[in-house]
RNA sequence: GGACCUGUGGUGCAGUCUGGAGUGCACGCCGCCCUGUCAAGGCGGAGGUCGCGAGUUCAAAUCUCGUCAGGUCCGCCA
């Protein structure tokens, strides 16, 4: 409990306590000590007797009350005694000062408390909505205490490797202009400006390209990002990443940089220094995957059988590609749990789902499905070979257009076998060559998978005209256990291949002027090359932390509907103030 | 915008499918007893708009519809 370097090491000394209760031990007897905390538990023996178990956020110890007292649970007390020995038979092994108690305690109440609403240890689970409503009474439990010191450990160890390599911290405006593009924005409105806003950035993105531009060489800075869009288990409003970028460097340097930090932080939150971390193609992971995120930790990949069913007989197999994957164990599946995987693929575009369970009958591997009397003999044994499927497991198979085929099994790959993000061993992997555009949009015009100064890949320059979805980007993503905690790219610093790319975006000279003008701006008066990256500090907290949500690691954390249960955020403002910023609330329907 | 799950004394649950008196369990709270407990123990007690609103019914925590809140997910997140 205290190995950590925020736990108690001498610096928690202040003018009313002299130690903290969780780091007393048996070489402390004997010694006079002045503790703060909260009341735990008390174990009352009538008047003459009584054990309070003080707490802060180091632990707990037991204090020994002779006589009159009047403590309850949660008081805030200052005690002052002496640190002894339990008596023979009644130490507490269960608990890390068990050996010890204090006595002789003079007592002091500092507050009063009433009851709280809630169990304060760790024992209970508690509805969330309630944990939200009272924060600042969850805070005071194990888990977050816990969760928020490896946090701030995170944030130290990722400050000092940036500071390590040479990178300067460089805070960047809150109030920043819109610059329609991904997210939607958070609007401050202006009192100086009437019907003007500013917006809340989603990301430091173009001030840092700015830095660059300005010679700082190399920048970091751990930054709140605000996106209004709706809320999920790994995403909140506000979160927030490393950002970095620096100058005169290639995607190597950047992926060095970034892994040094997420080791650093690794080694400082969980004691366990992640080793080289794997690299593989954005194609490479969803022939094998499916994903853009893959959870190598899982059991088994996408198996290709066109080879084998390219000329088949069977209709459901006429297709471009057909792909496989295994589950493991998988033949007891119901017959309705098919049926919902069968939606989830057709809704994903795929023209069905195919499935065989796999039996064995006297001695011979077949398989159980509506399809299996459509296949050749040479096809049944094919497809168990090539994907090694035995008894008791199940084939599912998608025959379609590549594209469909891999991302229907890939995202039942993930929903069947998936394991909590904080299980088993730490799986990194960086994604690389992502594609520079991602689909049409509805004008047919190439949408950018990443941002619109992301580089394509020099080799690719000459497919812009011939075949502009085929380009493949200098832009990479890591990926934790099937999160993705961040992503980067090689910015273009060359006026003639921005242009290349806002062509092919559909963006005229004119709005590439009104949305990103300052920028291009300062790219005519000298732009190195430059690179960066983001990730996610909430999400890599959460998964040292063994948290499925993000939330458990925020200090205070909004609803999936946006809201502060604590504070009542959003509410409605002064209409005085709402004068101020020239703006008049649309009547509220009753 | 959509799908699904949850809502019962302060807390966590059971009861809901199959309607029959606010019934039960554990924790907490209050009072009394208790000088070695540690999730203390014993005795006694308080505490409820079964989220809210309609409907069906002789009768609704329970069935139906609507609604609100929380959660998980799809869409969305360059």
């Amino acid at each position: 409990m205290s190995q950590s370097p925020n736990d108690a090491s001498g610096r928690e000394a202040t003018s009313l306590r002299d130690i903290l209760c969780g780091s007393l031990s048996a070489a402390d007897i004997g010694r006079k000590v002045e503790l703060c905390g909260w009341v735990a538990r008390r174990r009352e023996h009538g008047e003459h007797l009584a054990f309070v178990d003080l707490r802060d956020y180091s632990g707990i110890v037991q204090c020994v009350i002779d006589g009159a007292h009047d403590v309850r649970s949660e008081y805030v007390l200052r005690v002052s005694g002496t640190v002894r020995a339990r008596p023979e038979g009644t130490i507490n092994d269960r608990l890390s000062t068990g050996a010890i108690e204090v006595g002789d305690c003079e007592i002091e109440v500092l507050a009063s408390a009433e009851p709280p609403p809630f169990g304060l240890d760790d024992r209970t689970e508690v509805d969330e909505q309630i944990r939200l409503r009272n924060r600042f009474l969850d805070l005071r439990r194990p888990r977050l205490q816990k969760n928020l010191r490896v946090r701030a450990r995170v944030n130290r160890a990722i400050r000092s490797a940036m500071d390590d390599q040479g990178f300067v911290e460089v805070e960047t405006p809150i109030l920043w202009a819109p610059t329609p593009e991904g997210a939607r924005e958070f609007a401050v409105p202006s009192r100086l400006h009437h019907g003007s806003f500013y917006v809340l950035p989603q990301s430091p993105q173009l001030a840092k390209q700015l830095l660059m531009v300005g010679g700082i060489d190399r920048y970091y800075q751990i930054a709140r990002c605000m996106r209004d869009e709706d809320l999920r288990a790994d995403r909140q409003f506000e979160f927030t990443q490393l950002d970095l970028e620096a100058s005169f460097v290639t995607q190597d340097d950047i992926v060095g940089f970034a892994t040094r930090a997420v080791q650093d932080a690794a080694e400082a939150a969980t004691g366990e220094r992640p080793g080289q971390m794997a690299t593989m193609t954005w194609r490479e992971s969803m022939d094998r995957f499916g994903t853009d995120k893959p959870d190598l930790r899982l059991d088994g990949e996408l198996i290709d059988l066109s080879a084998t069913f390219g000329n088949s007989e069977v209709k459901a197999f006429a297709a471009p590609i057909v792909k496989a994957l295994v589950i493991p164990g998988g033949a007891t599946t119901t017959r309705s749990q098919l049926d919902t995987w069968t939606d989830r693929a057709k809704s994903m575009g795929a023209g069905g789902l195919a499935w065989f369970r796999v039996t064995r009958e006297e001695g011979v591997l077949g398989f159980d499905s509506p399809l299996d009397r459509f296949l050749s003999d040479q096809e049944r044994s094919a497809m168990l070979e090539i994907t090694s499927a035995s008894e008791g497991d199940l084939v599912l198979c998608v025959a379609d257009e590549w594209r469909v085929a891999v991302d229907v099994l890939g995202t039942l790959r993930s929903q069947i076998l998936s394991l909590p993000v904080g299980d088993g061993p730490a799986c990194y992997v960086w994604i690389t060559e992502f594609p520079l555009f991602d689909g049409l949009d509805a004008e047919g015009k190439p949408q950018a998978a990443h941002h619109p100064f992301t580089m394509p890949l020099e080799e690719d320059l000459d497919l812009f005209e011939t075949d502009p979805l085929a380009v493949r980007s200098q832009a990479y993503d890591l990926v934790l256990n099937g999160w993705e905690l961040g992503s980067g790219s090689v910015r273009i610093h060359r006026a003639d291949i921005q242009r290349k790319v806002f062509r092919a975006l559909g963006v005229t000279d004119q709005e590439a002027e009104e949305r990103f003008g300052f920028l291009l701006n300062a790219f005519r008066y000298g732009a190195p090359p430059h690179a960066g990256f983001a990730f996610g500090i909430d999400r890599l907290v959460a998964i040292f932390c063994g948290e499925e949500n993000i939330r458990e690691v925020i200090a205070f954390p909004k609803t999936q509907s946006g809201t502060d249960l604590m504070t009542g955020a959003p509410a409605r403002i002064a209409p005085s103030a709402l004068n101020d910023l020239g703006l008049r609330p649309f009547p509220v329907e009753s």
